[in-house]
Order: C-alpha cells, then sequence, then structure tokens
DNA sequence: GTCTAAACGAGACGGTACGTCCGGTCTTACA
DNA sequence: TGTAAGACCGGACGTACCGTCTCGTTTAGAC
C-alpha cells in the first residue's frame, strides 16, 4: 500500500492518526449495529467527523473500507488456548469464537461476506486478511495434536478446518437457529468423535 | 405462492403465466451469471421483456424477486439416492451438492445470501423456502441410518446436518479454495469417521 | 352525444346510461374537490363504482373526460338576466360569474386550462364546447346595448368581450387576489366608464 | 435567489455556475418549444448535459425548476417605455407585451400557470417572482397618469390593471384569438375610452 | 519565522438504481 | 355487447448512494 516511507519525511502535513483511527472505528461500529445496509460512506464519515473525501483518500471504495474496519477493530480478538489437549484446545476456542460470533461481530462478518459477493477485492482482502491466517493457526493446533497422538494422522487439516469452522461460518450467515457456545461444543464432539457407532 | 385458485375464475384478465415465468426465469439467469451486483430490476425487465411495473406487481422489491427466481427455477434440482446405506446416501448427496453447487448455482445462493444480510424478509423466504426443508430431507436420511444402525443412536441431527452441510455453504461464501466433489466426499469421510485414531 | 337512442333497440345490454353520469359525476366531484392532480382516471373509476375499461370506452382519455364531466355538470348555470339596460345586464350576469366561479367551479375551470395546456384535443374541446359559445351570448347582449343606444356602435365585440371577462379567467387563473362578485361590479363600472376623466 | 454572497467564501467546492446556468437555460427551452408536456426533468438534464442528481440539488421538483428557469431567462425582458403620457405608455407597453408574449414566451407562461394548478408552490412563485412585480410597475405608471391628469382620480388600481392586462393572460392561456399588438393596441382604446357613447 | 505541500472539511457533480404512481391498452368472466 | 376486474407496457417522478472532483483551510516539517 506504501512504497518509500522510509525516506525522509515528505514536505507537508502529516496523516495525523486520528482521523484514520476515528473513521475506522466508525465503520466498525455502523457495520456492527446496523449492518452492511445502514454502512454508507456518508454514514461514516458523519459518525467519524471526517469528511468523505478524507475517506477515500485513505480506502478505494466502501469494501476496502468495510474490511480494514473490521481488521482494525474486531478481527483479533480470540486466541488460541494451549493446554496438553490439542483437541481441548480446538474444542475450547470454537466455542469462544461462537460466543463471540453469536453477538456483535457476527453481524459484522455476515456483512463483510456479504460485500464480498459483489466486490473481489473485498473478498480477497477478508480471506488474505482474516480467514486464511485464522486457518493457518487451527492446523497448527491440529498438527500439534496428530503429533502427539491425539488425531490420526492422515487427517487433510484443510477438509479438518473447514469441518470445524466452516459450520460456525455458516450458522453466521445462514441463520437458520442461534450460534451459541454450547452448540459449538456439541459440534467439536461430534466431529472429532464421528457419527458411527463405537464398537 | 397463491393457494385456492381452484374456486371459480376470477374476473378481471387472468395472468399470463408467460410473464411470471419469463421475469423468474430472467431473475435466476442474471444471478448467475451476474451475482447480485448485476442483478437489476431494470436488467431483469429487459431481459424478460417484461414492464419494470409487471415486476413490482407480483414481487414488492429485489430482494423477494430473487428469492423467487431461486425457488422456481434451480431450488428443487438434487434429490437424495435411496440406497440401502445411509451413510453412502449422504455422501453421494453431498457429492452431488458440491459438484452443483462449484458451478452457477452458487454464485446464486451467495448472491441471495448476501442479499439477506441487508433484507430480512430475503432471508426469512430463503430459510423457509429452501434451507430448512433440505435440513427436513437430510435429517430423514440420518434417522433412517440411526434406524439401521449404521450411526450412533444418540446423534443431534442439527448438529450433524450443519456439520455435513455447513461447510459445504462456507465454501460457497468464503471461497478460499474450489468446491468440488471429491473434497465433499472426503468431507463427508473425515466427519462420518472422526478425527481420533482408531484403536 | 348519444344519438340514436330513438331507433329499435339493439342487440346486447342496453347501456344503461346510469354508468356514464355516475362518471361524468364522479370526474366533476373530483375536479372540484382535488384539481387536476387528484384527477386521476383510477380515482374517478372508484367514485363512480365503473370500471376503468368503461371510462376508456366513452373517452379516449382523461382530457376529454374532464371537459366532458365540466360540460355536463357545472357548465349551464348562469344565464343571462334580461331587463331594459344591456349594461346592467352584463354586470349582472359577469357578478354572478363571479359569484360562481370564485368558488368550486373555479378550481375545475382552472384545471381544465392547466390540461389544454398540454392536451390540445381538449382545449379545442373546452373552446368549442363552452368558451366560444358564451362569448356568443355575450356579445348579443352587447348588440342589444348598441341597438338601443347604450353602448357606443363601434366597438370591436370581440374585444369588449375580451376586456370583460378575461379578466375574470385571469383571476381564476392566476389568483393574485380572491375572485368577489364586488370586484366584477367593479371592472364592469371601470370598463363601461373608461379610464378617463369626465370633463 | 441568494443574497449574502459578498461573505467569506464557504468552505466546500463552490457551484460552478455553469451548470445551474445550463440546467435554466435548457429549462426555459423545453417550456417554449414543447410546453409543459416535453418539460421532463430528464429532457433538460440530458438537453443541459447535467446529471438528474444535480438538477434536485438546487431545486425540490419540476414545478420549482420551470419557474426559476423562467424567471431567469426570459421573465425581465419588457420594460415600460417612459413620455409624457402614461396612456400611451401603457397602451405602448401593453402591445409590446402582446407580441413577445404572442410567440413562444406564451407557451412558457401557459405552462407555468398550468403547473400551478396543481402545484401551489409553483403558483406562490409564479405570483410572487413575476406577476405582483409587474403589477406594481403597473401601478406606478397609473399613478403618474393620475397626476398629471390623463385619468381620473377615483380609479381602483388594482381593478385597471385587471382590467388591462387580464384580457392579454386571458388570450395565451385561453387562445380562443391569436394575440397580437394590434389587438392589445383596440384593447387599450376600448378600455381607456369606456364603452358608452360620447356625448 | 517563514514557506509549502499534504491532510482535511465541505460540498458540487455525474451517474445508477430504487420503488411509486399513473396513463393508456388489452384480455378475460359475467350479465 | 356492455361492464367489472385487472394484467400489461411504458415512462416520469423524487430519493439515496456511489465515487470523483474541486475548492478553502490547517498544520508540521523543511528551509
Amino acid at each position: 500500500m506504501s512504497i518509500s516511507k522510509s525516506t525522509a519525511r515528505r514536505r507537508g502535513r502529516p496523516q495525523g492518526d486520528e482521523v484514520k483511527i476515528a473513521i475506522l472505528k466508525a465503520a466498525n461500529e455502523l457495520l456492527e449495529e446496523r449492518g452492511l445496509a445502514g454502512f454508507t460512506i456518508d454514514a461514516v464519515a458523519t459518525r467519524s467527523g471526517a469528511a468523505r473525501s478524507s475517506i477515500y483518500r485513505w480506502w478505494p471504495n466502501r469494501g476496502a473500507l468495510a474490511i480494514a474496519g473490521f481488521l482494525a477493530e474486531t478481527a483479533q480478538k480470540i486466541g488460541y488456548p494451549v493446554t496438553s489437549s490439542a483437541i481441548a484446545d480446538m474444542k475450547g476456542q470454537m466455542m469462544r469464537v461462537a460466543e463471540v460470533y453469536g453477538q456483535k461481530v457476527g453481524r459484522t462478518i455476515s456483512a463483510l461476506v456479504a460485500q464480498g459477493q459483489s466486490d473481489p477485492e473485498a473478498l480477497r482482502a477478508l480471506l488474505d486478511g482474516y480467514v486464511l491466517p485464522r486457518r493457518d493457526e487451527a492446523k497448527k493446533v491440529l498438527a500439534r495434536g496428530v503429533a502427539n497422538g491425539e488425531l490420526r494422522d492422515d487427517l487433510d487439516f484443510d477438509v479438518v478446518v473447514d469441518a470445524l469452522y466452516g459450520p460456525i461460518w455458516y450458522r453466521i450467515l445462514v441463520p437458520h437457529a442461534p450460534l451459541t457456545p454450547d452448540w459449538a461444543g456439541r459440534l467439536a464432539d461430534h466431529v472429532f468423535g464421528g457419527l458411527r457407532p463405537t464398537r
């Protein structure tokens, strides 16, 4: 995004971060509170106190702003616990994710995905900035599980991550029933344990 | 949508089905070809040869039209096979769903979900008209599997359906990787078999 | 408007003038009450209880209906008094016209004239059906005045009628001040008497 | 329309007068050429090269635009001559008005009046912006005539202005016969001279 | 301390789609 | 054949945003 900022400070007024931060904050709040429909450049400008032109100076369009707001404000709030059991760590993290996504963050995420359907760059940004990194984290936990014998060694990690986290996103985006930690726990149990009877 | 057409014909000019059909067809095609962005009432009108006002006579807004187009044209294309094995039936159906959703239908579905994020009625219609009925079908297959001993008898069907189909929707909506029958087959194997080592 | 009612009954359902009358009545009422803006074919249909198609059977478009409604209902309500004095007759008639036009009829007339601006046929119908006939009546009174010596014998009747009635229409259409009988009387006095000082 | 431009420039982009002028010009031309029927916001936009939204930024609806176009372009074209005789001045001005109104301006005026019938604000604007000011001018001339003895001193100026100009508007709006300077001259003669025989 | 170029607020501008309203035509069922 | 009902095409309306642009103002660093 920015090349050659390392070299000697350029002339002119430097870019007071407050404006940028206020914009991102407002963007995120609007996304949370009113979803994609209420997320208007004008609304962001009004709420943040910034001018529309200031927004367009830093982000090329509303999709980019939406993603940026999300990444800046809410993205990295859920870490993985680290205990001796990878399965327990996974399950715990899924439950915490469900808890968080079940509230305002869920609205934001679904708005972002919706935006992504008609805005390839926004989708790309969401994937690269959020989805893929988190998948990688999950895979590390899985690898740990394989290493210590908790998990089968023939697992396809991509499939497993889809199996564990896909349903969570599905419940955000297609809310046929509420997204709760309890449900997430049962989901983990079913997937880890399989569906076949134990002999 | 309208029952009670059986009774005596109403007074005025009857509603030449061709127009309605042409509109729905055009709506669906646009959704498939160009996603939500290109799905404009005007575009639908032009392509179908109908007048904008005719569209608004039958559907209150673009969300309703989008859902209606989908349900009328593409919704019921994938049935369940029925063999002796419920697990095989499930897996087979998932693979066929993946195949179909991996193409144009996927675009349509993601457009509908996106629309649903800012249009509660559209979301409701999608759930009631498509998602929930298909979940019910899946649960019947699962029940068969429990009955004949293929599946554990303590399963939470809602969780299981989420676990099996959630990832498919996830890959449509958050396309971090392509949606293929092969992947769907492996997904089924992982979930049915569980992730823990077999003794 | 309707000829040949005398001859032998034609086949089919007789045309029960009630519908036509109800339509004209409704048309006129709407014109009076809400002016051109509220004068909608649909509104006329609803109020009259007739179907839109029945309206279009008898009148080609809304302009024609408006004129017809006016002519049928309100047009011929103001006759000329006949006394020995033509000037008094004129003045009296002007005052009564002002009285009538100052109320609902004025709204109707201004609506018709407005309609006429973008509908040449409506204008033609208004002229032929109302304006010109009434001008002719006025000219007869003027001729009587010339004959009995009340009026100059070199008058241009068209100019005189314009001078006497033009201001009345003007006050209807450009209502810079109310249209009252008193004002009309003073108008008559000024025009008949001239504006120059009497020696 | 806007005073107080003298003070310090406002913050944002100033309002490039060209756009506004082009819009008004186009509006007026359309009114002249095609009357109220052809006077469409879209047509104005197309002809002026401006966007529809730019038009709506400055005028709230088509009525307001119509008036504004008229006032900006054609309104003030006819001044009063000033000679020693008030009567001659009046008559001269009436003839020139007749000449001008007899052409395109007449179309515009009748369109405006028509618009006014279903748009009270447009009517108000026409009265305040055009009709009343011009009536005031006329009254001044009349006052001069009274002062120098050409006219009776018991005249009701409002009635006189109605008597002199009312017929002209009447002939514009109810064009039963063409509006010519010659006719206007005869009108002036009749009204100033009165209709009674001179002893 | 001045100079100056970028940041910033404000808002005009061209566009595009929305959903509504109405006009006029056409097609049916019923009387 | 007249009438009620209402589907249909078409076109204008006014609204809401989008993304671009052009201003005047502010301000921290360069000089």
